[in-house]
Formats: structure tokens, C-alpha cells, sequence
DNA sequence: GGAATAACCTGGATGC
DNA sequence: TGCATCCAGGTTATTC
């Protein structure tokens, strides 16, 4: 599942093949995958076509390739999305949603193919707007600029804006459980049920304890390991479990091998040796060590 | 207004 | 072998 290390891979990849890019055609072969799009896919060809790319940035989980400052080409992968590099009149891929044809002028003719296996991911076009601190939309770009569609997600925490402050803030007025909180997009982006598991799991934290009960220092270095794990899972190349998360390229990552928690469930706790367990969460799944991760 | 939950979706794994 | 069911989870709308 893309979180914020498999997206900025895809961003990496995506940089400098698309940035200075003409749209040369856009082809949508299915709807579905157009859904944060306002119009329809013929106003998203249309309008896309023609304009040229400016950067590939990315904010949490959301991608988005800045057409000037006004709008910009907004993705989020949701499950299963990939965005994949192609030569021109390359074989269709399986899922494939929408094909964009660019025009480099150093690299020459290229597609960008967004395919899809469990269509929650999208596309859109979408307008930009201020960042509210006036700092760098996002990874990639150095403009003040965001998708409205991202607006209200919260900067991730590799992002050199992110306010640890306000971080700790808001954990302290909510008695919801730490897992929860962090999978919530409007406290801190990127982080998906993947890297909670394990930042809980390397901050020695029972996901359900109450946010509001963690000591200032259990908060700091909750973030510390988040980062951390980011930071490694990244350096790796993301976590693929199967096809459906892979590079620009195709290729998969490689941090599932050092997962400590998630889908760990039986196998010995790398720290004290007791099973993993995994209980029911939010219509999915907790990994953790009920010996390390014990609720306070 | 904050918190919790259901719904969306496809294909692989599992059980019968 | 074939069919039915379960499971994976990010985001958003709905409900409480």
C-alpha cells in the first residue's frame, strides 16, 4: 500500500522525466479513475493537453505535477495505484486507467501511465492555492503553492516545515487512540496503517493507548521513530508485498524485510521474543508485541 | 465540532 | 475443480 516512502519513490522517478515535459496527448480509459476530477475525462484531456509540467511534487500520500502557479495534475495512489514510465506505443498495462503522452525536450517522447488494480487512486486537475506559513508546498518544489485538494492534509514529518509543536498539540487534546491519530492525514501525512504499526512498534507503544496520556517525551520520540522508519523504509525503496506497489520502473522495494510488527502476527518479537499479535482495527488490522507495547 | 463507522473496489488466499 | 467468502486499507461521507 503507498504511504509516504513508496509515493516519494514514485515522485523521485517521476522528477526528471516530466519536469519541463509538454503534454503532447491525454487518453483516459476509464472514468473511475477520475474521480477527484470536477469535470469529465474529455474536459481532463482537453485541458490537460498542450500545457507544460513544472516539477513533480509531493505532500504525505498526494502527488501532484505543477502545471505553472495556477493549477496543477493532482494523484493519489489510494491502494494499489502506480504511475509507471514507458516509451511511446509500449503494450497497454494491466489496469491501466489513463495514459499521458509528454514531449521533452531533452529526453524526447515518453508516457506516463497511471494504471490502477483497486481504483481508489486518481486523478484530477485541480487549482492551486497559498500555503497558510508560506513555506514550500510540498517535497519537489520550492513554491508556496498546493492543490486545494491537499490543503487541508498536514505536512508530513520528513518535511522541513513540520511543526513538531503543533504535532504535540494536537495529541494532547484528543483521548483517541495513538494509532488512530496518527493515521489521521490532518495531524501528520504520509503515514499509513504500514509505518504506524511500526513506529508504535519501535517507540515501545500500545496503539491504543490515549493520545492525550503520552508524556511529552514518549511524543518526541514517537516522532523520532516515525522518522526514522520513514527515512529507512525510503532508503529502501518502500515496501511491496506484492506487484502492486513498484516503482517508476516496475521494480518493487524492499522493506518488508525489515519489518519488526506488520504482518508479523505469530513470528517472534525481535526485542523480547514474544508473538506478535494482531487485533481488528478500523475495519483492518494492528500488529504489535503485547510484551514491548503494553497499555498504559 | 469531534469521534466513530460504513462504503467504495478488485483479486488473491482460503475453505468447503 | 469450482464456487463462496474473507481480507487487504486510504479517503470521504455519514452518523452519533
Amino acid at each position: 500500500m503507498p504511504e509516504l516512502p513508496e509515493v516519494e519513490v514514485v515522485r523521485a522517478g517521476l522528477e526528471p522525466a516530466v519536469t519541463g515535459a509538454l503534454v503532447a496527448s491525454v487518453d483516459v480509459l476509464d472514468e473511475r479513475a477520475l474521480t477527484r476530477h470536477a469535470g469529465t475525462a474529455a474536459h481532463f484531456e482537453a485541458e490537460l493537453t498542450g500545457r507544460r509540467i513544472d516539477a513533480a511534487v509531493r505532500r504525505g500520500k498526494f502527488l501532484w505535477m505543477p502545471l505553472g502557479s495556477d493549477d496543477a495534475i493532482v494523484t493519489h495512489l489510494g491502494m494499489s495505484g502506480q504511475m509507471l514510465l514507458r516509451l511511446p506505443g509500449a503494450p497497454a498495462e494491466r489496469h491501466e486507467r489513463v495514459r499521458i503522452e509528454l514531449e521533452h525536450p531533452e529526453h524526447g517522447p515518453l508516457s506516463v501511465v497511471f494504471a490502477d488494480q483497486r481504483t481508489f487512486g486518481s486523478l484530477a486537475l485541480d487549482e492551486l492555492v497559498d500555503t497558510p506559513d508560506a513555506a514550500a508546498g510540498g517535497r519537489g518544489s520550492v513554491l508556496p503553492r498546493v492543490p486545494t485538494q491537499v490543503a487541508h492534509i498536514a505536512r508530513d514529518p520528513l518535511d522541513p516545515a513540520f511543526d513538531d509543536a503543533r504535532f504535540r498539540a494536537r495529541l494532547g487534546r484528543t483521548s483517541s487512540g495513538i494509532k488512530r491519530v496518527l493515521l489521521d492525514q490532518t495531524v501528520a501525512s504520509g503515514i499509513g496503517n504500514i509505518y504506524a504499526d511500526e513506529s508504535l512498534w519501535a517507540a515501545r507503544i500500545h496503539p491504543e493507548t490515549a493520545a492525550s496520556d503520552l508524556p511529552t517525551r514518549s511524543v518526541n520520540r514517537l516522532l523520532a521513530e516515525v522518522r526514522a522508519v520513514l527515512e529507512k523504509a525510503l532508503a529502501e525503496g518502500g515496501t511491496s508485498f506484492d506487484a502492486q506497489y513498484v516503482n517508476v520502473n516496475g521494480q518493487a522495494g524492499y522493506f518488508a524485510h525489515s519489518l519488526n510488527a506488520y504482518g508479523r502476527t505469530g513470528q517472534p518479537c525481535a526485542r523480547c521474543g514474544r508473538p506478535i499479535v494482531r487485533v481488528s482495527f478500523m475495519n483492518r488490522s494492528s500488529h504489535f508485541c503485547p510484551r514491548c507495547q503494553r497499555v498504559r
